[in-house]
DNA sequence: CCACATTTTGCAAAATAATACAGGTTTTTG
DNA sequence: CAAAAACCTGTATTATTTTGCAAAATGTGG
C-alpha cells in the first residue's frame, strides 16, 4: 500500500467515523503504529485532521458538539459492521441492500480486503467506491429517492442473475411469529430477490428493531441464516431466534 | 514493446485502478524497473499521473480528498450548465455522462423541471437524487473508479436500449480534425452507445479543451448536433465548428 | 548501405525515503 | 501516585530513487 494510498484512507475514516484510534488503525492497514502515528503527524501538519493522544478527530468534531444525528455513526451500529466484517473473506461476492447499519459496514471494511460487493443502493456505493481494494458492481433500475436505492424489475432481474456468497441485509423489523418485515413495497421486492439469490442470508439489525414488525413480509426466518445485532450472542433476546434455527452473532 | 505503447498501458492501468506499483508494473511489461519509472516521470510532467514513491497514482485519486471542496464551482461550468439547462423542458428524457461540468448542470437544474435523468455516473446520480422534481434511473454495471461511472457490457446494452431526447457529453477533449477524443477506453465505449442512441447529442465543454486531443475516438463532428462553452457563441474560437455544422451555444 | 547523431534501455553504485524496532520519556487514567 | 498506554528519539533495515554510463536500438544524411 502506498503511503499517500494509506493516508487517504486515513483521512476518509476520519471525516467518516469523526475519530480515530492509531491502534485500531495499524490493525486495520497492517503497519507498525510508528507508521500511523507519522501519517497521522503529518496529515495533521497539512491541517486535514486534528492530532491528539492516541489518534485523531476530524475538523468538523469540534463544530457538531452532541448531535446525536446521523451523521454520527452510533457505537451499536459500528459492532454490528465489525461482526459482519468478520464473516467476509477475500475474494467473495457480496450483495448488500441499503441502510444505515450497511452503511457502517461500508465504512469499516478494512482497506486491505479484496472483495466484489453489488448493491443498488446509491450511499453504499459511494462507500464502497472509496474503498482501495474492493470491485463495485451497481445494480441499476428506476431510483426510489427515499430509499435512495434502484427499484424495479430491471434491478430484479439483474438480482436473480446472481448468487453471491453472502447477502446482507439491513433490516427494518424481526419478530420470531412474522419473519422480516418491511415498509416499502418496492424495496422489499428488492429484498426478496436478494434473499433468493444468495447462498447465504445475514440479517443486520440494531437491538431495538428486534421483535417488532413492520406492514410488508419480506421472509420468514427459516430463509435467514444469520441475525447480526449488537447484543452478545448468550443474550436472551435472541434466544426465540436461536431456537427458530436462526445462528446468531 | 514501443515506448508510447508502454506509456499509454500505463496510463490505461492508472486510470482503470487508480494507482500502479513501479515493482509490479515492470513483471507485467517486462522491462527494468528504470525505465518504468522513467515512463511514470515523463507521464507525470506531462501531468496525467502523479508520481509518488513506489508507484503513481491517478489525478482523480487526490480529487477524491479534496471532495470537500468540490462544492465550489467555476463560473465557466455554471455558464455551460445554464446554456444546456435551456434545452431541457418538462418531461425530456435525459441521458448524460459524467464529470465535472456535468456535475454543475446537475446542481444547477431548476427545482420545478420534471425530467427524467438517466446517468451511470455516481456523483451526477447524487446531484438528481437530491432533485425534487426529477426521476432517476441508475445505470449499472462495475464501476470505474478513477471515473466513478459505471461502465462495461451491461451498461452499453442498457444504453442502447433507450432513445433519449437530448445526451450531454462532459467531454475532455475536442478537435476540428479528430472530433471528439478521451483517454479512458471503456469509458469512451460508454460515450460512443450514448451517442448512437440518443436523438440529439450535446457536448459541453469549457474553451481551454477546445482544439485539444486525447489518445481515443469518441466521435467526429458530424454526430454532435451541439457543442456548448462559456464562450459567446459568435467567438472566433468557435467558428470552424460552426462551418463544419455543429450548432453552438 | 554506411557512418554518425539521437533515443532508448539496462546496469550498478550511491543517495534517499519509508518503515520497523528498541529505549527512555511523557501523558492518561484509575 | 502508579500502572498502562502513547509518544518521541535515534538507529537499523529495507525498498525505491537517482545518477552516470555503456550497450542496444533507432533515426538520418550522405
Amino acid at each position: 500500500m502506498l503511503k499517500k494510498e494509506r493516508q487517504a484512507f486515513i483521512l476518509h475514516q476520519v471525516n467518516l467515523h469523526n475519530k480515530v484510534l492509531s491502534s485500531s488503525l495499524c490493525t486495520e492497514i497492517s503497519v507498525s503504529e510508528d507508521t500511523i502515528r507519522r501519517d497521522l503527524q503529518e496529515l495533521s501538519e497539512e491541517g486535514k485532521i486534528i492530532k491528539v493522544h492516541g489518534g485523531a478527530l476530524s475538523h468538523s468534531f469540534n463544530e457538531v458538539n452532541f448531535s446525536t444525528n446521523g451523521v454520527y455513526s452510533q457505537p451499536e451500529k459500528l459492532k454490528i459492521a465489525q461482526k459482519a466484517i468478520a464473516l467476509i473473506s477475500n475474494g467473495m461476492f457480496i450483495l448488500t441492500s441499503g441502510g444505515t447499519t450497511i452503511l457502517e459496514l461500508a465504512r469499516s471494511l478494512p482497506p486491505q480486503l479484496k472483495a466484489t460487493f453489488m448493491s443498488g443502493s446509491i450511499p453504499a456505493i459511494l462507500e464502497y467506491m472509496h474503498h482501495p481494494n474492493i470491485e463495485v458492481i451497481v445494480i441499476g433500475d428506476k431510483i426510489s429517492k427515499n430509499s435512495k436505492i434502484t427499484v424495479g424489475s430491471e434491478a430484479i432481474a439483474k438480482i436473480k442473475q446472481m448468487k453471491p456468497d453472502i447477502c446482507f441485509l439491513g433490516t427494518n423489523a424481526i419478530d420470531v411469529e412474522h419473519g422480516v418485515t418491511d415498509n416499502d413495497w418496492e424495496v422489499v421486492q428488492l429484498k426478496k430477490a436478494m434473499i433468493e439469490s444468495s447462498k447465504m442470508v445475514v440479517c443486520l439489525t440494531i437491538a431495538e428493531k428486534i421483535n417488532s414488525t413492520q406492514p410488508i413480509h419480506v421472509c420468514d426466518l427459516s430463509q435467514i441464516d444469520m441475525l447480526i445485532t449488537e447484543l452478545d450472542a448468550t443474550n436472551s433476546l435472541l434466544k426465540p431466534y436461536i431456537n427458530a434455527g436462526v445462528k446468531v452473532a
